[in-house]
DNA sequence: CGATATCTTGAGGAATCTCAATACTAGTGG
DNA sequence: CCACTAGTATTGAGATTCCTCAAGATATCG
């Protein structure tokens, strides 16, 4: 369901498909880590990549495996998160198509990162990747960008955990969903929830019940309505962003959804 | 107070103190980005250094201060924190000497930055460090290193906003102390509080009542003991850990606070 | 179209917050 | 050196938000 809609991703004009130049012709490479290189030296990709699908549910490496790939989404949804001794959960982020993970200095993920729709992914190998990187310095900069955006969202999301209501969780995490359709989309206002209550009350910190219950008070407020519990639309969106605490003059930085 | 236990950082022997070139003399240098360089690049970084001394409570950058310096904490302690418009605050962390702030490669901070104690820093301008990233490339590893352990401490610190209770966020806070003082100090089991109650409780998400109940809590059950209110004992370390909800084996792995 | 998951709603309870009073600490000046 | 003061921390009582448990409603899928 998310894979669909984001087909204008791609650009109008396909690449020339090469078999053995997978790379060259990835749909998502401008949008990640792999745009630093330049045409010619894409192919160098190939030479450490490889492809792994995911089902629904299905894992892609959990917290205590010793961290010796990074992945790029190419298409599907994936859910990040970390457990207490005792079950309890956090879902730490949910990433979509291009988005890369596996960043991980240490010798172990610090997160275990789940499939929430059938997916596909590149998996780089860690030490592989690292010598590309000693030879392209311009990969090694988009990858520090990219973390050093991800902090920034870490420190938005610990505000919302540590600081706003349940009523303000649900919407902030509703305005970041909507900021990411409208790069995406060409309609801002629809919003697809691939993911189930379960998994935004553990990303928001809250219960099922009270996601519920935030949902229904947002809809009395008439702020959003549903076509069905997958898929929403924003209709006060400066009451929807009022709520989430996002000040008008900085409606354009939209975050990343982590 | 923070400043004059952590002598014990500088190494036994201290470099030659060159006056034209004082990053080769700092004490902090090898256990920052600083340390990337050989010792004859070092002096490099003076072309592009200025130093700074702040107050407590004095402001280093705001949120919406244009992110166009790097620093290094060369003795004392900051804290970061975003706000809500209301005032509501989140701290995102407390960082000490050798600590790096400043990663932000949108053009703005993503964290205002106020000096805890009396406070000095290395300003590295955005742009001449960049330039030095290029030459480097050691020296953006390490910058791309401490932003994924960063990461890994930001997604920690979600998991104990979004789903421990006071008393556990208590402890985790607790254990971090105590896991830094291991590393830098002889007595791992002191532990100095330089941030008021209020600082702690914007940490965890809680108020300060909550804090100061929670800290009774601890002393009751005999896990800690209080030297003055700025100054505390771990008592019962393995029962910290447990109410942390950190697994024995995982004990070693300290994580930066932040 | 029915079975099963998931989601929504309700009622009561628990954790944390708010407001208020008291105690402590550290610094100041007598 | 000690009382005084201002700031900070602790404790208590009641209010509030969110959670837990339980029942009912709505989707989804064979």
């Amino acid at each position: 369901m998310t894979a669909n809609r984001i087909e204008r991703l791609v650009p109008a004009s396909p690449r020339d498909i090469q078999p053995d130049n997978p790379c060259a012709a990835c749909a998502v490479r401008d949008l990640s880590v792999c745009g630093a290189l330049r045409a010619d030296d894409v192919s160098r990709l190939n030479a450490i990549v490889t492809h792994k699908t995911l089902q629904p549910g299905e894992m892609l490496f959990l917290e205590s495996d010793p961290a010796d790939s990074l992945f790029v989404i190419t298409d599907g949804s994936i859910k990040l998160y970390k457990m207490l001794p005792d079950g309890r959960r956090q879902i730490t982020g949910f990433l979509f198509r291009s988005d890369f993970l596996g960043l991980a200095f240490r010798d172990r993920y610090a997160y275990s990162a789940e499939a929430l729709s059938l997916t596909t992914v590149c998996r780089f190998p860690k030490d592989r990747l690292e010598a590309l990187l000693d030879e392209f310095p311009e990969m090694e900069r988009r990858l520090l960008s990219i973390a050093s955006n991800e902090l920034a969202s870490a420190q938005d999301q610990m505000l919302l955990l540590g600081r706003k209501t349940a009523e303000e969780k649900l919407a902030s995490f509703l305005w970041l969903l909507s900021r990411r359709a409208t790069l995406k989309e060409l309609d801002g206002q629809t919003i697809d929830l691939p993911m189930t209550r379960m998994d935004m009350a553990d990303y928001l910190g809250l219960t099922i019940e009270t996601v519920s219950r935030s949902f229904s008070a947002l809809k009395r407020k008439e702020i959003i309505a549903f076509t069905t519990p997958q898929r929403m639309q924003i209709i006060d969106l400066p009451e929807m962003a009022a709520l989430a605490g996002i000040e008008e003059e900085s409606w354009e930085a939209s975050t990343a959804l982590r």
